[in-house]
DNA sequence: GTCTATAACCCGATAGAC
DNA sequence: GTCTATCGGGTTATAGAC
């Protein structure tokens, strides 16, 4: 699969050799699929986020109100990455580039989901269902939070001894990050703790 | 200079006429400096993270208690990653690439730092000076906050529609991760509300 | 649809002149 | 210390046989 080469070594650390040996043919035989390696790396990044933006998709409607919507979505994006490593890490790499697939073709499309999510969680913090924070500061705090634990994991290792990307680790780091921002956004969990689970 | 290249492109994305075109000398002239592509990259990276281990080294000597001396760290790592943006994203990709030079080198050095910063924070916790999580994961959780703004600054200029590395944006950045955090673990800010500034 | 062969280019690294 | 010239290797991409 060309999604992981691309994950792990970059655009410009992996070759057409790497990608055609691993699914058994010749570089030429992949150029005759794909008219260029930058189309194929395109392709790679494009499938890649559609999967991303259906489950966003699935885990906004219906939308409930305050902390529990909120927590919904965490563990939903959550559980997606932690299936999903390579496409974290070639989803890192693109924001690090900053390539024109991202801040072109990709920009048009997150923008709207952005700012929508941007409204709701200010009308929730307007009905006093969510402590006051900038909005789209808020979703920057819980992406970086998420992803970088999931990208970074090399460095993770050495840090805690431990595979980070296992089962029981990733179930730590999902509490963790949803205990942090609970009882930042949560106008609800000061008084009573944070041993209750909404969902 | 190297690093802007690296941080950039990466090493795979980096050649040696990129760097040497810009110093205003040829491709050999720079082998003449460096005895290969990979001492120089090596160099540049642990140059970078020098620096770094001298600000933690500031900012933690005569510590203070409780959350007065975290936002201090805080306040401190910020204002050095937004000074060295190209710092940061040669981190990144260090992080993301998980090279020998971050696991065996930069691990050794890394790892006693974030042992004694854990060991600090839970004493803090016992003594009530700070709310209780994982002071592993907290710490993770305020490296992922304040790292991936900076590094990711092509996606977030898309989502924001604005330079989110100028003054305003980065003063933006930086207070709302302080109040989010606080408002996580610091044990006497729930009463009073967010508006005092501890620094 | 996959292959071999090849073209054209860029890379890192070395040799040797100045 | 910087240069030109060159070597050997890897890269994408194309041409043409099967």
């Amino acid at each position: 699969m060309a999604l992981r080469h691309f994950a792990a070594d970059g655009n410009a650390g992996t070759s057409l050799n790497d990608i055609a040996g691993e699914v058994g043919i010749r570089r030429p035989s992949l150029l005759y699929h794909f008219p260029s390696k930058d189309a194929l790396y395109r392709e790679t990044v494009m499938a890649s986020f559609s999967d991303w933006f259906d489950l966003l998709g699935e885990a906004t409607v219906d939308a409930r109100q305050g902390w529990p919507q909120v927590e919904r979505v965490l563990r939903a994006a959550f559980r997606f990455f932690e299936e999903r490593p390579d496409f974290v890490r070639l989803a890192r790499r693109e924001m690090l580039d900053g390539s024109p697939i991202l801040t072109d073709e990709l920009g048009i499309a997150l923008r709207p989901l952005f700012e929508k999510a941007c409204g709701w969680i200010e009308a929730e913090m307007d009905a006093g269902r969510l402590r006051r924070y900038d909005p789209g500061q808020l979703i920057l705090t819980g992406y970086g939070a998420v992803l970088s634990y999931l990208s970074d994991a090399a460095l993770i290792t050495v840090l805690l001894e431990a595979d980070p990307l296992s089962p029981d680790a990733l179930e730590t780091r999902r509490e963790h990050v949803i205990a942090v921002l609970r009882a930042a956004a949560d106008p609800d969990v000061s008084l009573g703790g944070l041993s209750g689970r909404s969902e």
